[in-house]
DNA sequence: CAATAGGTTTACAATCTCTTCACATGACTT
DNA sequence: AAGTCATGTGAAGAGATTGTAAACCTATTG
């Protein structure tokens, strides 16, 4: 796979529900992030950035409806892939769910490959990755699409996992990762080996773009910072 | 700039579903093309290059699926849009369906408006195409009409996958194409076989065009690079 | 139907990448 | 101060990917 693990955030107030088809998608290879409602859902949508938000429509609290509008609205979930997953099948129901900004709406009760292959073919039209291409730092450019980083001025090609654990650090500067993060973003979930690779991987990075950018946190994972850097985000205009 | 009346093509061997959704789509400010079955499906698309093909599953001469896949494998329309409309609503066939290609899987009855809107949320995802059918670079012309490379001033023709692939990799100079990504683009969507292919086309195009322009990103793909080609990226601010 | 070009597969070598291991280091605990 | 824990570090081995050439199909053309 070229890509870090897709992530896919299930919005549904049943335990249950949550725990089927969670463990679908896990086994369909995805990484899966839950909420119990529409509030939590936003909430965890604007922290992990999923490719694709599963929602129920009924939730108490915030209903599917609703939170998809949210979602829309806010700048880095707006262009999020949606589905609603509902047992409601009514025509007005879809109505007002494809109005809300939703890509789909499934119908429950439904088979776990025919969800899985309902996912595959919205991801397939996924213009690239969900994420930015681009990310531009003070000291450094990281360009996904061409799979190169940009230090000082010069071009550096680096490995792929490299490039994707760096990548995914550079996505949140100052952010600390924890090991367990790391492994599922950028190994995936079904590693059952030691998490030593990731020292060594930041070892090459350290000696690479330098030291200075690499924070260990003991105990924890690593974070990549910049001298005086407050992160800030620019909504797109 | 207007965007342009999108066109949708209905392929249906009962008249008159072919009439009714015709008629909706129509009223939803749609182009209508019709054909009667997948043979004549196929010669319309490839005709009127449709934004989307609403497919039958069960059809006499060529059933839905097996359309799918054809239409997926022509290099005018396995770009389109494509959505299967059947009364079958069973877990196998909407898994087969979306095997072969498709966007989406609509089980009639279908209630008009509610079609509508799922059309609408395929078309929102479509990428504003417009591929050029001459892609102009420093060091090489590309002319998709007449198959044509001229290189260092010289008309260099080439065979068919080479030229495909070719165009691919210089449709986004610098940008990294995986393996998946040149499979699907050059070969078709389900190609099972192995990818070794792609490395001996590529090595072919070396041969051919100078082995500079094309870098190898190991475990992810290849890209086209130009030497004059400084890239260029904006800070933020 | 044969000749030919295009396309695919295979096999092996060369290379690059990833992982693991052993040991060193430094911090914190007892 | 000794012990434990987590990480730093260098190197070696395992693993995966690609380059390359040649054999092998397949379709087209004359």
């Amino acid at each position: 796979m070229a890509t870090l693990t897709k992530t896919i955030l299930v919005v549904d107030d049943d335990a249950d529900i949550r725990e089927l088809i969670g463990f679908n998608l896990h086994q369909a290879g995805f990484n899966v992030e839950t909420a119990e409602n529409g509030v939590r859902g936003i909430e965890k949508a604007i922290k992990t950035l999923p490719d694709l938000i599963l929602l129920d429509v009924m939730m108490p609290e915030m209903d599917g409806i609703e939170a998809c509008k949210k979602l829309r609205e806010h700048p880095l979930t707006k262009d999020c892939l949606i589905a609603f997953l509902s047992a409601r099948g009514e025509d007005y129901s879809q109505v007002v769910g494809f109005d809300s900004g939703a890509d789909d709406y499934i119908t429950k009760p439904v088979a776990p490959r025919v969800l899985i292959k309902r996912i595959e073919a919205l991801m397939r039209r996924l213009p690239s990755a969900s994420s930015k291409d681009i990310i531009a730092l003070d000291s450094l450019t990281i360009d996904r699409e061409r799979f190169l980083v940009i230090s000082n001025g010069e071009e550096l090609s680096l490995p792929k996992k490299e490039f994707e654990l760096l990548f995914l650090l550079c996505s949140s500067p100052g952010k600390v990762f924890t090991r367990d993060i790391i492994l599922t973003k950028v190994w995936g979930h079904d590693v059952i080996v030691g998490d030593r690779k990731i020292d060594v991987h930041i070892r090459k990075l350290r000696s690479k773009l330098g030291d200075e950018h690499f924070t260990t946190v003991k105990g924890v994972g690593y974070k990549f910072s910049e001298e005086g850097n407050p992160v800030q985000w620019h909504a797109p205009g």
